[in-house]
DNA sequence: ATAATTAAGGACTATTTTAGTCCTATTTAA
DNA sequence: TTAAATAGGACTAAAATAGTCCTTAATTAT
C-alpha cells in the first residue's frame, strides 16, 4: 500500500499545529492535550524531530519545542525521514549486500532513478504547503519517462 | 522507510524475468526455479499478480503465466497496486472515516496531491524501463512546487 | 538551595502487518 | 484416467510498528 506510518502521520499533524503558532514554545503535554494524542507517543514523535533537526527543544520548566525553521523550509521529506529512516523504496536501494536475486537484479539500477523521482517528489512539498487550504492543480505534469530514452 | 513489501520487490524479479522472455508461458515451478524464491511463495504473487490482470494463467498441464500485456503498457503502480493495494501514504487517503484528528486535519486535501504525485510518477514508469540498461539522468525536473500557488 | 517542571534516552511490551507454508479443489492435456 | 498445473483459502511464523514506562538531566521559580 506504500504508506506512512501512523507515527509519521500524527508527525504532520503536530508539525502542522505548530506551524500555525511558530513563535511559540508548546511543551508535549500542550501538544498532547490540542493533538488528542497520546502523551507518551507524542514525546516520542517529538524527541525523533529534534534529532533530525526539525524541531528545537528547551529544557527544564518554561521548556517545550519549537520548530527549528520556518515551514517553507521544512519539507515533507524530512518529516518521514525523522520518522522512517531514509527514504527507499527496496531494500536494495540501501544496501545492496545480501541480495541473493543477483540474477533478475539488473532492475536495482533503474529503481534508484525511481527512488529518487518520488524523493525529489516528496522534497518539493513542505510544512507551508500542507498547511495552505487546498488548490486543485490545473494541471499535473511529470516527466518521468523522460528520465529514460 | 517508505518501503515496498518484499513480496513486491519478488514480483519485479519474476515479472523481469518473464519480460525477457514475454511470449513464453511459465509456470510456478519453472519461476521459482530460475529466481530462486520458493515456490509457495512465486505462488502466491502469480495468483496476486493475475487478479490483477497483469499476468494470465491457464491451468491445467502445459498450464503456466504469461503477461497480460507488453511491458511497456505494465506500469510499476500497477504492479504495486496488485501486491500492496491502491498506492496511498496516509490511511486517511484511503477511507476518511474513524479519522479521529479533525482538528489538525486541514492537511489531508494537500497529502491527497502529494498521493496523486507519487501515483503518476509509478504510474509513468513500466516493466519496460525496469528491464532497460540504467540510463543516468541529465536532468530530474519535479515541478510538485508548481500546483500550489 | 530546593522543589517543580520539562525534555532525553533507552528498555520494554503489545499489537499489527507481512511473509511464508500448506491443503484441497479445479482445470486441461496426453 | 492420470499427471500436471493453477485457484482459493486457511493457517503459522516472523518481523516491524506502535505504544508505554522508567530513570536521568536540565532549567526555572520559589
Amino acid at each position: 500500500m506504500l504508506r506512512l506510518s501512523k507515527l509519521t502521520d500524527y508527525a504532520t499533524v503536530i508539525l502542522s499545529f505548530m506551524a500555525r503558532e511558530k513563535t511559540q514554545v508548546h511543551a508535549a503535554m500542550e501538544i498532547s492535550t490540542v493533538t488528542g494524542i497520546a502523551l507518551p507517543t507524542v514525546s516520542k514523535i517529538l524527541k525523533l524531530l529534534v534529532n533530525a533537526d526539525v524541531l528545537v527543544s528547551t529544557r527544564g520548566a518554561k521548556g517545550g519545542y519549537v520548530l527549528a525553521r520556518i515551514p517553507e523550509e521544512i519539507s515533507v521529506a524530512a518529516v518521514i525521514c525523522a520518522l522512517e529512516g531514509p527514504i527507499a523504496l527496496t531494500e536494495c536501494s540501501i544496501s545492496h549486500q545480501g541480495c541473493e536475486q543477483a540474477s533478475g537484479c539488473d532492475i536495482l539500477g533503474n529503481w534508484s532513478l525511481i527512488n529518487q523521482t518520488i524523493h525529489n517528489a516528496l522534497e518539493s512539498v513542505t510544512l507551508a504547503d500542507l498547511i495552505r487550504p487546498v488548490v486543485v492543480p490545473e494541471e499535473v505534469l511529470i516527466p518521468v519517462s523522460s528520465l529514460y530514452r
